[in-house]
DNA sequence: CTGTTAGCGCTTTCAA
DNA sequence: TTGAAAGCGCTAACAG
């Protein structure tokens, strides 16, 4: 089913049906409704390899993401694809499992495919050689979670959320807080946000504890149930993302300890999940969706513009901290004596 | 950068780069070589849209699921997008949040787009028009969790597993054991799994209740809440879904009821969080990766022999029942006293 | 083993 | 307001 054979069928060249579909005001109005019927008859759909190829715009967005196993990534991917519908764009996603290789493969494959634009969760935007190329490229791509001042990123403050987590539970009593990170060479998030919680100790006058890395998930009740056993446990963690918390509240139950009673448990990232599960998961909220939606914004903007985005033109979206119900004062017999 | 570049630059024919990337072995190895690194040099990549529109493949395959917001498939995208770029394919995913005309649009944009194939989650693959009109198309598609006997799907086999889960729930000593769904209407999949529900409470000679329908996350409480404070409330709920699972165990708690103390709960899906929760989920685990996985493959072999798949080609996966934390026998007061 | 060439289906000047 | 025709980048006969 190709224009010609509408064209034929309708009795019109082929110029006048591109235009029905492209720029029906540039086409008389019965002559219009005659070749829509004619092509609704059809089936016909444009092809859009053909279009693309002729006007060098595939109207597809590249997204290149760690994984959908993290809620957070399923939001924010979905975000994407409900803006991109919105706008009139396809979406082509690839998964990189946090991998470096991956990362170069799907930007490569994204290349080849004539995507107008990608938005990209990468590891490590200092150091990524896939981004490096992609800028180079002169393709019009955002960066979503990652922070970075040579390239345009949406994302939240985590570094200034992480620091106000820590003073809120000091504020609440803690003094013995220690940070849960996954590994810290897994990404820029992870690096900020410790970064968060060492600022965050400092300004609350307190001693800041080595972070506790869980190198993969299994891994989580071993590290945590060493920490949690020890003579000195702390009494709240501050966790670099959900995951990580509700896997720190499973590590808590399992080495007897009860949330918040015995330990206080904070998240960051508020995936939706997190409210329904019981104690509820107190958290840094990001609207995942948002960072989504308004990366697409950006790349529509761009498209349109014919220029890739600045690194001024990226976005920093608010966030907010959800008091949920894994957290609350120490137990009081673990507050050391005033001094 | 195009083809043609290459070949000026290397002082070949187009013909001869083509083949270089598309039938090496038909290139003399020097000549080979010799393309290869101009092409290198130059960062050359082939055009993909030029390539689809000349070969009438696109090696992109179309997927429609309902959300990536519910992880069962957000996990089974992941499988996909593993597989897919396993077998040399790229994925054009696209959601519908549950709505007849999102599926309807999915797959016309999907048509439009030469896609080499379509994996679809509908709502009912019986009434489904998209489905009906992809069908028509002669593209080879493949459900996924769908069940019906006029199309290929890639599922496990719910009404047997939900049956399953009754009969265990009722070897426990468990009589009054409720089912709970989100809407009917919304999914095939929901039908099935009421359907095993009806079979096991017979087969366990027991009485079935009238499904407890959750026509929307937040209502969950609001509904549940009132089952679980009646006099002659379940001691045991089987839910479609873990998600519903999840919010069932909220809901009693909100309601004074301890899980599994006073109420079991059991899910539907396996979704890898269920196991990092305090109490785990038991649930009914298919390996929603694989179905991804599989449906990849079945679109790949069709693809490959040129004819769309069977109603007969799909496949039944194997499921089983994990035993979480979040089912044991029922309060011994609760046990109605032997006749 | 390599080159020439005809389109794939579409958009877009340019003319009429 | 409409049509004719060029060409986007590539592959695949076919010829040499």
């Amino acid at each position: 089913m190709s224009i010609l054979e509408v064209a034929r069928e309708a009795g019109v060249s082929v110029a006048t049906v591109s235009r029905v579909f492209n720029l029906p005001d540039k086409v008389a109005p019965a002559t219009r409704e005659h070749v829509e019927n004619i092509a609704r008859t059809l089936g016909y759909l444009p092809n859009a390899s053909a279009r693309t190829l002729r006007t060098q715009r595939s109207r597809v967005l590249g997204v290149v993401l760690p994984t959908l196993t993290n809620p957070v990534f399923a939001e924010c991917l979905e975000g994407i694809a409900q803006a991109a519908v919105a706008g009139g764009y396809a979406i082509s996603p690839f998964t990189t499992d946090y991998r470096l290789d991956q990362e170069d493969r799907a930007v490569n494959l994204l290349l080849a495919g004539n995507v107008d634009g990608m938005i990209l969760v990468v590891s490590n935007p200092a150091t990524s050689t896939a981004l490096q190329r992609l800028a180079e490229a002169g393709l019009p791509y955002v960066l979503a979670y990652n922070h970075h001042p040579d390239h345009p990123c949406v994302s939240v403050n985590s570094e200034l959320a992480v620091t106000d987590v820590v003073t809120h539970l000091a504020t609440l009593g803690h003094r013995r807080i220690a940070m849960v990170s996954g590994l810290l060479s897994a990404s820029d998030r992870a690096q900020q946000r410790c970064r968060g919680y060492a600022r965050g100790m400092e300004q609350a006058g307190l001693r800041a504890q080595p972070v506790l890395q869980v190198p993969f998930v299994a891994a989580a009740p071993e590290v945590l149930g060493e920490a949690l056993n020890s003579q000195v446990r702390p009494t709240a963690l501050v966790c670099s993302n959900d995951l990580l918390a509700i896997r720190s509240i499973r590590a808590a139950h399992l080495a007897g300890l009860a949330v918040p009673r015995d330990l206080s448990v904070v998240g960051f990232d508020g995936i939706a999940l997190g409210q329904d599960l019981t104690p509820q998961l107190s958290t840094v909220v990001q609207s995942n969706a948002d960072i989504g939606r308004h990366s697409v914004e950006l790349l529509a903007q761009a498209v349109a513009s014919g220029s890739p985005l600045g690194p001024d033109m990226g976005l920093t979206l608010a966030h907010q901290f959800r008091t949920g119900e894994s957290c609350a004062p120490p137990p009081l017999s673990l507050v050391p004596p005033p001094t």
